[in-house]
DNA sequence: AGTTTCGGCGCC
DNA sequence: AAAGGGCGCCGAAACT
């Protein structure tokens, strides 16, 4: 049985299936089967499936029940290889490539459509092209030469194969669905904001707390309507350019406090209320759509139902099913981690060698032991904090870890100029990311690399462009977020494996945190096998590297019992 | 009336 | 003086 095989999806929903030899060409006859799940079912000790999409084939496997070990998604792969080439924006569907090998005319993406609420498949493509067994086989064999042809191969091919496990993740956490207890959920909004109907058609607290704004004013006044809050502040003689909270924290008037409480509950009620509730949890469920590489530095996202913004508050009614414990597992300090093994910087790394506090330890290092000053700094320095105590830290950062904060200094400087700029395993952030404004859909650099605009927005000679300095903030965060993006999938891609054996699922992922659903007799291994999978995701992903990545775990029945 | 942008805030 | 990065979502406001 040959290690991989290729499968195409054809347009009656059947399959055609080929063994592919070590040079990734056909080692034998195409066999036609009813579907991937038969597909896959009689070849059970293939290592890797080769196929199109993994949204289009991954569901079909689940709703059978059938597992793949590994799998490579052709236009992940496409959108990956498209980006180090530098030619982002170009259409990144199989047809495309296909078309582009050919020198035919090269079809456009579908339109990324939105999830409906509720929709029992949304991950079924309606507009599914489907090409030829062949067709997908000469795609391949092209996307083979395009790695080997990247400044680094073999971490090219990871960052697929990564891309390609995040897919089979991605539709293996929409098939399962996140323990849902909608009573708790209807208990918390209760608690917090009082009968569903009371006062003029909204929750009663969200009244009771605009009469007490209206009262402070002295005059009716609408929270919700920032136009109406800020005349209101100016009638009363304070001046506010916004009503953020951060600004009105600073102000001094009673209408304050009821007014930031109103904006938070208002929040929760819009966003994660009863409607959010009738829209997205079935069945015990709540079912956000993840998309494995949704964003530009490969962070997922969710379509519909904010599902990676739940509110603390809200993570109450997140519970394990009965005899279940959930098991959540938080990176510890993830950023200046993954920033220590790409730079390589010696202070940080010996820092980051630790599986204590990081933040403590650059604290004392460089900041005679004040923390919050540390780590201040250390995500300035990430973000391309322009002001403010970020900055002023930022010296002290400098002066004990050099080729750390010169690491991003180099990626946003980079990223000014319009070069390209890459995560350690290969994705690429595209040029023009980080403009103020739209217009970056020809993904192309929108203005003059800095130093030559003869028409500068900012007459701060010598300087870059405001449009360019944020691409540069841009640039400075993509190298630590999307490397450490890069590890998080190496690391879900081991802990799927972990899971294999048991009835433990994945069942959440965000960012830097992950929720195992398992049986309580499996907590235990679980907890292990998180702490395995990171340090495997370590070496894999930065080679080896003194860089420890410790979690934070806890084994509870419900979400909100967690941290 | 329908669509896009804005303001604001949730998460990391 | 200078907006710290990435997202999604909602209603209101602003547009067509």
């Amino acid at each position: 049985m040959a290690d991989r095989w290729a499968l195409a999806v054809a347009e009656d929903g059947g399959v055609d299936v080929a063994p592919l030899g070590p040079d990734g060409l056909p080692a034998g006859p195409v066999r036609r089967e009813a579907g991937p799940a038969e597909a896959v079912r009689s070849r059970p000790d293939v290592a890797r499936w080769v196929w199109r999409s993994t949204a289009e084939v991954a569901p079909r496997l689940l709703a059978t029940g059938v597992r793949v070990e590994r799998c490579y998604d052709m236009e992940a792969a496409e959108t990956l290889l498209l980006g180090h080439e530098g030619r982002y924006g170009e259409p990144r569907s199989a047809a495309a490539a296909l078309a582009r090998l050919h020198g035919g005319p090269v079809p456009a993406d579908p339109p990324q459509r939105s999830a409906e609420p509720g929709a029992q498949s949304p991950l079924f493509e309606p507009q599914a092209v489907h090409l030829p067994l062949e067709d997908l086989l000469t795609v391949y064999a092209e996307q083979q030469r395009r790695h080997d042809r990247t400044a680094h191969p073999d971490r090219m091919r990871l960052l697929t194969a990564a891309e390609s496990a995040g897919m089979l993740v991605a539709a293996e956490m929409n098939h399962a669905g996140l323990p849902w207890r909608a009573d708790v959920h209807r208990q918390v909004l209760h608690d917090l904001l009082g009968d569903r109907y009371a006062g003029g058609g909204g929750p009663r607290r969200l009244a009771e707390l605009a009469d007490e704004v209206s009262t402070a004013f002295g005059r009716r006044v609408r929270p919700d309507l920032p136009a109406d809050v800020v005349r209101a502040f100016g009638q009363a003689g304070v001046k506010v350019g916004s009503t953020r909270r951060w600004e009105l924290e600073s102000v001094d008037h009673p209408a304050v406090k009821p007014l930031i409480e109103y904006k938070k509950l208002y929040r929760i009620w819009v966003a994660h209320g009863w409607s959010w509730l009738q829209d997205w949890v079935r069945d015990g469920r709540f079912r956000p759509e993840f998309l494995a590489g949704g964003t530009v530095t490969g962070r997922w996202v969710t379509n519909g139902g904010g599902g990676l913004q739940i509110p603390k508050v809200i993570r109450r009614a997140v519970v394990a099913d009965p005899g279940w414990r959930l098991v959540v597992a938080d990176a510890d300090q993830m950023e200046p981690r993954v920033l220590a093994a790409i730079s390589r910087d010696p202070g940080l790394m010996e820092v980051a060698g630790r599986e204590s506090d990081l933040y403590q330890s650059v604290s004392d290092r460089a900041f005679s032991g004040d923390r919050a000053q540390a780590k201040l700094a250390v995500l300035g320095a990430v973000y391309g904090q322009t002001s403010g105590d970020g900055l002023k830290n930022l010296a002290a950062l400098r002066r004990r870890f050099p080729k750390a904060v010169s690491y991003v200094d180099d990626a946003a400087r980079a990223g000014e100029e319009g070069r390209l700029v890459r995560t350690w395993l290969g994705r690429t952030c595209p040029p023009a990311a980080g403009a103020a404004d739209g217009a970056e859909e020809a993904g192309l650099p929108q203005d003059e690399p800095a130093g030559s605009s003869d028409r500068p927005q900012e007459w701060v000679p010598g300087y870059a462009s405001r449009d360019a300095r944020a691409r540069g903030r841009f640039a400075r965060n993509f190298v630590v977020q999307g490397s450490a993006a890069d590890w998080a999938l190496l690391l879900l891609a081991a802990l799927r494996q972990a899971c294999a054996d048991m009835a433990a699922e994945l069942v959440f992922f965000q960012h830097d945190e992950v929720i195992v659903h398992c049986p309580e007799e499996e907590a235990d291994a679980i907890v292990a096998a998180i702490r395995e999978s990171a340090e495997l995701a370590g070496r894999l992903t930065f080679g080896p590297t003194p860089v420890r990545f410790p979690f934070t775990t806890a084994v509870v029945e419900c979400y909100g019992d967690a941290k």
